[in-house]
Formats: C-alpha cells, structure tokens, sequence
DNA sequence: GAGTTTGAAACT
DNA sequence: CAGTTTCAAACTC
C-alpha cells in the first residue's frame, strides 16, 4: 500500500517538496508522501478544492482496513518510535487514543478509536493537501515531545488535538486573509501564529516549529489557487462550527482556539454573511465558552476536568438553545440534537471513564473531522446532498472505514460509544461538509444564494443535515407538503424535507427526519412527535434500540460502494451506478422506475443485493446493465418542474464538474457527484438519509437528468467520465473495484447520444466547485459500504 | 386535498 | 428467515 501511494504521490509532491514546510513534514513523518498524491489535485485550484482528499482517504479505506492500518502505521512511526513496534492499531491509539488508552485499557474502545482515527487520518490527509499534513505532524511532534505516553497523555493528546485544529484553522484563517485581505491577513496571521505558539509553548514547546510549519504552511495555502483557499475557508469554517459543538461539550480546551479562529475567520472571512452569522452565533457563545475555556485550561491536567467541561458545554448548550431563537440555533439543534444528546450523556453520565475516553476520543475525532470536513467541504459542495444524508453520514463516518462493521459492531457492544462515534461522527461531519456546501452554493448559485443566504448562516452553524433543513424549512415554511413540493421542484429544498408522521412518533425509520437523525420542525406535521430536543433521551434510546438491531439503520441507504465501483481504475469505467443502495430495492410494481424504490431515489442504479423485480432502474439495472433509462423514461418519472430545475442544476453542476474534470480525472468526477444530486434533492428522503450517497448517487441522476439520463451514456467516455467518475471515485476507491454494472454502463454502448452535455458542463466553474465540494462529503459513505 | 399505491420498516 | 402488518412517502386524481 504504502509503496503504491507514495509512488503516486511521488510526483505531485514534488512541488510540495520544494516548500521548507514539506521537508519539515518529510522529516517527522514518512507517511506524508502517500497523501501527496491527493494533494497533486489539491493543489488544483479545482482539485484543491475537491475532495480528494476525501477520495483518498475513502478510497484507501476502501481498499481494505489493512492500508488503514498500514498507514496508522506509517504515521505513527514517527510518534511511535516510542512504540516503534506497536501494532497497527497501537500505533493509532497512542496518536490518537492515547487519552483513551491511558484512561481505559479497553481494546475495543481503542480499536474504536483507531478505526475512527485512522479513517479520520487518512480522509483528512488525503484529502486536505497540506492541512492534513500539518495536522498530522503536530501530532507526532507533540508526541514525541510528551515523551512515555503514560505522562500526562490526555493533555497530550487534547493538546495535539487543539493544536492540530487550531492549526488548521488558523492556517486556513491566514491563507484566507492573505488571498482575500493581504494587510490585515499578515497582522492577523501573525497574531493567531502567535496564539499558537502560546498554546505551544504551554503544552509543550513546539512552537518554533509550529511556527515555521504554520507559516510555511500558510505560505502553500496562500500559494494555492484563491479557489481552493475559498474552500478551504468554508470547510475549515464549518469544521470550526463543528468543533465548536464538539469542543462546548467534548473539548473546552479547543474551544478557545478554535472559537479564537472563528472569530478571526470571521473578520477575515468576506464570504457569506451566513457563515458569519453562523460564526457570530458561536462568538456569542465564546464568553460562556471564554470562561469555560479559562476553568478548563486551569484544569487541563485534571481528568475531572472532562466531566467539568461537559457540564460547562451541556450548560452551554442549553443556555444557547433557550437563548436562540434563531432559526440557525433551531436548526443546529435539530442537527445537533442527536450528537449533542450523546454527548451530554456521555460527559454527564458517563463520567470518568465513559466521560474521559469519550471526550479525549471525540475531540481528536473531532480535529480529525473536522480536517476531514473540510477536506469534504472542498470537495463536495453538495451541501444539498450532504445535509440530507447527515444522519446516515455520522454513521458512516464514525465506521468510516470499512470495517464499519467492526466498528459499529464494537460500539455496538460498548452501546454509547457506539452512539457516540456515530452520533457525533456522523452530525459533525456532515455539518462540516454540509457547511461548506452551503456556502459554496451560496457562491455558485443565485437562486440557492438568496435561499442559502439566508439559511446559510444556520448552515453554517449547524451540521449539513440541520442546515439543510434549516434550508428548507426556511424556504418552505407552509405546510410540509407544499414546502416539501417547493423543495422538490426546487433543488435546493432537497435537505429540507419534513416528515408527515401520525403513527410512529416520528421514533422509527419511518420517520425521515428521525432516520436522517434530525429532530423533527415546525415545518414537520407530523403528530404526537417526540423527536424534539425535549424527548431527546427518547429520542436517544430509541435510536439506540434501533441500532442495537441494526447498526446500519441509520447510516446511509444510499452507498458509494466501492465495491460497485473499481476503485480508481478507470474514471470512465466508473459509473453512477458505482454508488448502490445499501441493502438493495424490493421493489415489485414500481420496475424501480419510480421514487418508491430506493435505489431509484437515491439515484443510485439496483445492484445484485436488489430483489426486485422487472427492474427497469434507469440508473442501472439489476442486471447490471448500463442505465436504462433514457430520456423519455426519465421525463416520464420525474416531473417537468423538476427537469427543469434538473436540468438547470445539473447544467451548473456539469459546468463545475468538467472544469474539474478537465483538470483531474479523478477529482472532478466526485465534484460532479454532489452536484447531481441535486436535482433529486426534491426527494427528502435522499437529502436527510444518502447525503453523501444520495450526493454521489444523485449526481449520477442529475447528470443524466441533467443532460438527460442519456447524457451518461451518450455523452463521450470523456464526459461520463466527468459525471461518472466522480461517483466512482469516492466509493469506487474505497472498494476497489466496481460492480460490473458500473463498468459494464460506463463502457455499455447505451450511451446512444453523445449528447451535448458540454454546453452545460460549460457554465462556470465556480458553482461546480461548491458542488464538488459537497460531492467530496459523499465519498465518505463509500467506507461504510459493507453491503458488497 | 383526498385517496390510492407502493415498498420499507416493523413485527410475528 | 419468511410472512404479515404497519407506516408514511410517493403518486394519482
């Protein structure tokens, strides 16, 4: 594994080579090299922005666990040499789970965190071209400086933790200054270089590094494409969002640094109001953050400090949802809820073992995240996608890696930490990735950027989901169903779907909001609903039932399989049918040709794991034949409304997507991905629950809406290879290789037109590059395709 | 907007 | 695991 990558990196690295930062990076870490290959793309200005990163760290996932190991491995070397010859899974404890290692000594917590980490690791390295690296540096660095694991490891490990986010953030927070306001971003780079010497300094003494590292590294940024630091900014924004929750509950010790950066973001940060809004939301909150912030660093040694910290975050929380009247706040609660719930319980009920390894183990997930996020941001601007899927995202994240199975499995077993990683994996990344798209959108469209503007800022407060929603709910305020009608013809509206519940309580799957892990809105008409904040512990232990029955009931139906796909192999054997729903359609009368098939809905084309019957899925059929549907089948499904938007949308999306694509093959595909989606979005049901698949999925039904179903097939190799590679590379990375459907439709000579997707692909890439943003959150859920 | 159809989720 | 029931979305009128 190792050697494959780093020969692929090989060359995209040699630029980073040139920089002092990279040497220095060489120096800690031989692991570096592999994450290069990604950066290559990054460092497009497309690509940069795109999810590569994502893809990598997906697509090793999919691989197999062993790369994940390999390259925990990798990684750890450099921290490890401590435990130079500690197995895969020690080596990542002790980067990562050291806290947890030191608190518990259970395997299985540990292989927990692992897994998480490595996932996190690997998607963030991947795909976050020099962040990840940075990140993943400090790491070892501070390890080596902790010296014996045992000393002092929690603080260790938080401090890590801070330092890489913070470090993230505060690169991304100076590569934005520079590109967007260069005076004011040189006093305010230094500033927050400062600050992390200081924390540095405090914890350990890496600073003259950091230093050098950060503003080698702010250089790159700088040096990238204004492209990509625009996406970086919105996904390291949304990553602070995210820790910002993460941190009020799991680490105050972040919170201050990361609230700092925010704050700094902010003012530097042009873009949207919304994010702002966003940001200003949790300004307001950085003085009860401030105040906990000082108790916890005074306590940063003391392992009681976790639980103070989590009551100090849960009041937090309650003050802020009381306080909010903001439909941001109201949305992030819905997104957060669920997440947040976990937390509490954990920090409160939990206590100290539950308590200290959840939290050591939540905020490096967390800075793992939100790397990851922002990887995600970049790459997929799905934000429509993405919300949707946030639920089923957070599971996926937390079994990002493949072994998802393990992990949930584990968690499972350990019941709340099961919750937990999904809970909070699956709710922070995708609001992460959510975030980002949403902004990107912003930027891309108009339409969305009047919509999003105004949902923006919640966006960017909350998860994808609750932005989504926010979105939605925003936009459709009438009745569920005409909002949800508005949404569905509307692209946008996608996430924003609501539930019509009169039975279940909005308690069970049946429940879309409840299956996509948001609690229920206004919006919702749903009856007797008790998925609110206020039952939130019945909201927590019927999730819980549920996924004691089945880990996967909330993780995406819609996979990225990459399986179904081939891995990277071939952009053009790719096809959308790589995603594939996970536990396949059952569908008898509806020929998988209408909304009531899953598989159909999401976008996604029916794969062997299908029982249904008479498929006629035009995203692929069963059979495995390329996709069916043609241009009359898909007019015939979907509406004309919805065409049209399709069309518009997928025009934009394709517009955004060949400019990736045209730069890289690889990237620009998964751009495409998210975009898709969108044109499904109509359906809430992708939104909330296949985010990323639906993204990924839905760019496929978009694309073929878009320029038609046909344009898959009949648009050139090079063109499917944009719509479909995208799809394929998320997923298709993970798992190697691709179903023969995908092959089979990519090459299958459906393609009878070639049809003039180019002039849609022609619109402006901006848009494509929001879109490709969300698409890289897609990729995530590729790990978690176990189905295959 | 009401009613029907559909298939997933839940239950047995 | 299979069959049945329940449920809510999707769809039709």
């Amino acid at each position: 594994m190792d050697t494959p990558e780093r020969n692929q990196i090989g060359t995209p690295i040699s630029k980073f080579e040139d920089s002092p930062v990279f040497n220095y990076i060489n120096s800690l870490s031989p692991i570096k090299p592999v994450k290069s290959t990604h950066i290559t793309q990054a460092f497009n200005p497309l690509n940069f922005a795109s999810l590569p990163s994502v893809f990598t760290s997906p697509h090793v996932n999919s691989h197999k666990e062993s790369r994940f190991l390999k390259r925990h491995n990798c990684l750890d070397p450099s921290k490890p040499e401590s435990s130079s010859g500690n197995g895969d899974k020690i080596g990542t404890n002790e980067r990562t789970g050291v806290d947890a290692a030191q608190l518990q000594d259970n395997s299985a917590e540990l292989q927990e965190n692992f897994d998480s980490e490595v996932s996190l690791k690997e998607a963030s390295v991947q795909p976050s071209s020099e962040h990840s690296k940075f990140v993943i540096e400090l790491p070892c660095t501070l390890k080596y400086d902790c010296g014996s694991p045992d000393c002092g490891v929690t603080l260790n490990c938080d401090f890590e933790v801070g330092c890489m986010s913070e470090l993230v953030s505060k690169s991304a927070s100076l590569i934005q200054y520079g590109q967007e306001a260069s005076g004011n971003g040189s006093s305010e780079g230094e500033v927050h270089l400062s600050e992390m010497c200081r924390i540095g300094q405090k914890k350990e003494g890496m600073e003259c590094d950091w230093e050098s590292l950060i503003s080698d590294a702010t250089g790159l940024l700088i040096f990238n494409s204004p492209n990509n630091s625009e996406a970086f900014k919105g996904s390291i924004q949304k990553s602070t969002d995210p820790r910002i929750r993460f941190s009020t509950s799991l680490m105050p010790q972040l919170h201050q640094n990361d609230i700092k950066n925010l704050q700094t973001m902010q003012i530097i940060d042009p873009i949207g109001s919304g994010e702002q809004y966003e940001t200003d939301n949790p300004s307001a909150e950085t003085g009860e953050g401030n105040e906990l912030q000082e108790i916890e660093q005074t306590q940063d040694n003391a392992a009681e400090s976790n639980l103070s910290k989590g009551m100090s975050s849960h009041m937090r929380e309650q003050v802020e949802s009381e306080d909010v009247s903001n439909l941001h706040r109201g949305m992030r609660r819905r997104c957060l809820d669920f997440e947040m719930a976990g937390a509490r319980r954990k920090a409160l009920g939990d206590a100290s073992n539950f308590g200290s390894s959840m939290l050591s183990q939540p905020d490096e997930k967390i800075s793992c995240y939100d790397k990851q996020l922002v990887a995600i941001k970049r790459s997929g601007d799905s934000s429509r996608c993405i919300l949707p899927g946030i639920g089923l995202h957070l599971n996926a994240l937390a079994t990002t890696s493949k072994d998802h199975k393990n992990i949930k499995l584990e968690s499972l077993s350990s019941g709340i930490q099961l919750y937990l990683p999904s809970s909070t994996a699956s709710l922070h990344s995708p609001t992460n990735s959510q975030e980002p798209l949403h902004k990107s959108l912003t930027s891309v469209s108009a339409e969305r950027d009047t919509d999003l503007a105004e949902n923006g800022v919640s966006h960017v407060e909350d998860a994808s989901q609750a932005s989504a929603y926010l979105v939605s709910e925003e936009l459709n305020q009438n009745s569920p169903k005409k909002k949800r009608r508005r949404l569905e013809h509307a692209g946008e509206s996608e996430s924003c779907k609501r539930c019509n519940c009169k039975k279940s309580k909005c308690l069970k799957l049946y429940c879309e909001c409840f299956a996509a892990g948001v609690y229920c809105i206004e919006p919702c008409s749903c009856q007797e609903c008790f998925n609110k904040p206020i039952h939130e512990d019945t909201v927590l232990a019927t999730r819980k039932q549920i996924e004691s029955r089945n880990p996967l009931a909330f993780a995406p139906k819609v996979i990225r399989s990459s399986e179904s796909v081939t891995e990277v192999g071939d952009e053009s054997s790719k096809t959308p049918a790589s995603a594939r729903h996970k536990r396949g359609c059952n569908c008898k009368k509806s020929n998988c040709l209408k909304k009531y098939c899953e598989c159909y809905q999401g976008g996604v084309g029916c794969s062997i794991s299908c029982r249904c019957e008479g498929c006629k899925n035009a995203f692929g059929r069963k059979d495995g034949c390329a996709p069916i549907v043609t241009e009359t089948d898909i007019e015939e499904e979907t509406d004309a409304c919805e065409m049209e938007k399709a069309i518009q949308k997928s025009d934009i999306q394709n517009n955004e997507e060949q400019n990736p694509a045209t730069t890289l093959p690889t990237t620009p595909l998964r751009l495409s991905r998210p975009l898709v989606p969108l044109p499904f979005s109509s359906n809430g049901k992708l939104s909330r629950s296949s985010f990323l698949t639906v993204g990924s999925s839905s760019g496929l039904y978009t694309c073929q809406k878009l320029g038609k179903p046909n344009i898959l097939r009949s648009l050139p190799k090079l063109e499917r290879r944009f719509q479909t590679v995208p799809e394929d590379e998320m997923p298709e990375i993970l798992c190697g290789n691709s179903s023969p459907s995908t092959g089979i439709k990519s090459a299958s000579p459906n393609s009878k037109r070639v049809s003039p997707p180019h002039g849609d692909f022609g619109s402006s890439p901006s848009r494509r590059s929001g879109r490709k943003l969300i698409l890289q959150s897609i990729p995530s859920f590729p790990s978690l395709t176990p189905q295959h």
